[in-house]
DNA sequence: CTGAAAGCGCTTACAG
DNA sequence: CTGAAAGCGCTTACAG
């Protein structure tokens, strides 16, 4: 049931009167055809409303048309906004992404990697992710490969990533210039290279600015909304002292935030808290959230343009994407 | 430099020293064949790390083992857990979901349900959108379709409708019950089915109740944070009265959350809120909102689930999905 | 400019 | 059980 005779080109060339080869040349813009076949075939084209197997271009050129895509959660409000990128950049470029999602899973996401090569994609981006770098080194040999979050050097593959060090000492770094000395890092998940390396740059203020590190104040944020929340409620029950936080991502931050709501500590009066990424919700929570800008739209979008210039073997444009602080309302001076 | 020789499955044949339909036929596991091939195809396979061209086999088959769903945005905090629910009943069938965008534009729409025909998608799930029906019923007769948040009947087709009027009955009657009476409605954007029949459910509980229909109270929230926002400033700024406000979605009620923080009103206390959709981070907003959940991760997992087999045409499975409301800190009694 | 032919990598009746 | 052959719907050297 599940075919209704498709029109195929053979079916146009014969109704045009031409070979195949020429339908197939108009079709493609691939050479010179008189005007009076050109026509015909156009003409037959409407008529039958006919449309190329995408699939069976991919088999006869040798490539697919598509772009395999590994994200981690399709639902993420933070790469979700780089597959966004990803589409912009692949739209009118005949490329369609193919998602996978690999859950942080270094087996799952190899395993989706595998899927993406069997359907034979013409190129690969990886955001981010635990799969080791030698799989992804080997799957570059196949195909070529964008990765972002890591620093890599292999021949086909280009790697992208951000400072993610600097972008944490800017945040630390503001929360000091305020007035603050007790300040919580809300850590994000142990192993996820952005979180030490968020972890670092929290470090690297204090030590410049002569504060001594409490290791009470480093608590884990698990990079989620609930994470932040248990972190900063037992943070309160055992009666830790703080006047800031610093959370490793937005989505603690908010968790945080409601676990200081729920105690009657005001932000920023009370408790100063600033995030990290610049999730489109973050403008909205109450009081907006002052956070690290990672592009994240524009991440996405400049890996998948980077892929396609590694696909043409192309020169590759610059690769440099700021982090930025976005002061809003949730921090200030201290009480 | 596109392409690393990839192994086909002639060379698994010759190294194997059979035919090549017997490879494919242990490959599907179509026909019975002697222990001695088997083993030595098996052999080859591993040897020569062979994976099938899934294109070529789709092209073969006259099946491309892939699935096109038109979202509206890939971003979008609700339908992608629409999404996430999709990609979880297509995992291990072998099916792999195409996502394309059409963002509320009904060419766009056409355009990219086109785009998936032409990769000869073997069912096509819509969610929601702009499209007519007739476009949809036009697709139908080439690839089976499932499409949401409409109610429609044709060939080969499914539509998957939930009760948003209910639901916003509900919403508003939980309201009514808590003693408002001056209740804002934050309508959705105009010509959205979903945000009629929720504005009907809103008027449908006030009359019920014997209340009378204010048209002040009526405003446009957009669907989206920065409308509810601007709504509700218009209303302080217009010193209209109200107590509580439902609105037609989570993002509109967060924007409208924000407005009335910025004024110094508290909720629930000087105003409740109520909102639609029950996406992920509502659970997190301060205080933690009140709102009418629509299953979208279940609604993803069913739809695809009922167009699965609407391709193989068994019997379909029950399509009723409930809305419910999920009482949480926003609503309260007035003042 | 244009057609016949071979090929892309598989599958699947058709014969044995 | 198994192979040779034809076919899926295109593209692209190769000749004219």
């Amino acid at each position: 049931m599940n075919d209704r005779p498709t029109t195929t080109l053979d079916q146009v060339a014969r109704a045009a009167g031409v070979s195949p080869s020429t339908v197939s040349r108009i079709l493609n813009g691939t050479a010179r055809v008189s005007e009076a076949k050109r026509r015909s075939v156009e003409e037959a084209i409407a008529a039958l409303d006919y449309r190329p197997n995408v699939l069976a271009q991919g088999l006869a050129r040798g490539r697919s048309l598509t772009i395999g895509v590994l994200t981690q959660d399709i639902a993420s409000p933070f790469y979700s906004e780089s597959l966004k990128g990803i589409e912009e950049a692949l739209a009118g470029t005949g490329y369609a992404p193919l998602f996978v999602s690999g859950h942080w899973d270094a087996e799952e996401e190899a395993r989706k990697v595998a899927l993406l090569v069997d359907r034979r994609v013409d190129g690969v981006i990886v955001l981010t992710g635990m799969i080791p770098d030698d799989a992804l080194i080997a799957t570059a040999e196949r195909v070529p490969v964008a990765v972002t979050g890591r620093t890599l050097n292999a021949p086909r593959l280009i790697a992208i990533d951000l400072d993610h060090e600097a972008g944490a000492y800017a945040a630390t770094r503001y929360l000091i210039d305020l007035g603050h000395t007790r300040i919580v890092h809300l850590a994000g998940v142990q192993g996820h290279a952005d979180a030490r390396a968020r972890l670092a740059g929290y470090r690297r203020a204090l030590a410049e600015a002569g504060i001594a590190e409490d290791p009470a104040l480093i608590v884990d944020g698990q990079f989620n909304e609930n994470g932040g929340l248990d972190a900063v409620n037992a943070l309160l029950d055992h009666r830790v002292s703080f006047t800031a936080i610093f959370a490793a991502n937005d989505q603690s931050a908010v968790g945080a935030r409601l676990a200081l709501y729920r105690r009657g500590l005001r932000v920023p009066d009370d408790v100063s808290l600033v995030g990290f990424d610049d999730l489109p919700g973050s403008l909205y929570t109450t009081p907006p959230l002052t956070t690290v800008r990672q592009p994240a739209y524009e991440l996405g979008r400049l890996t998948a343009r980077v892929l396609l210039h590694l696909i043409d073997n192309r020169p590759l444009p610059a690769l440099d994407l700021p982090m930025s602080l976005i002061v809003r309302d949730s921090a200030g001076e201290p009480a």
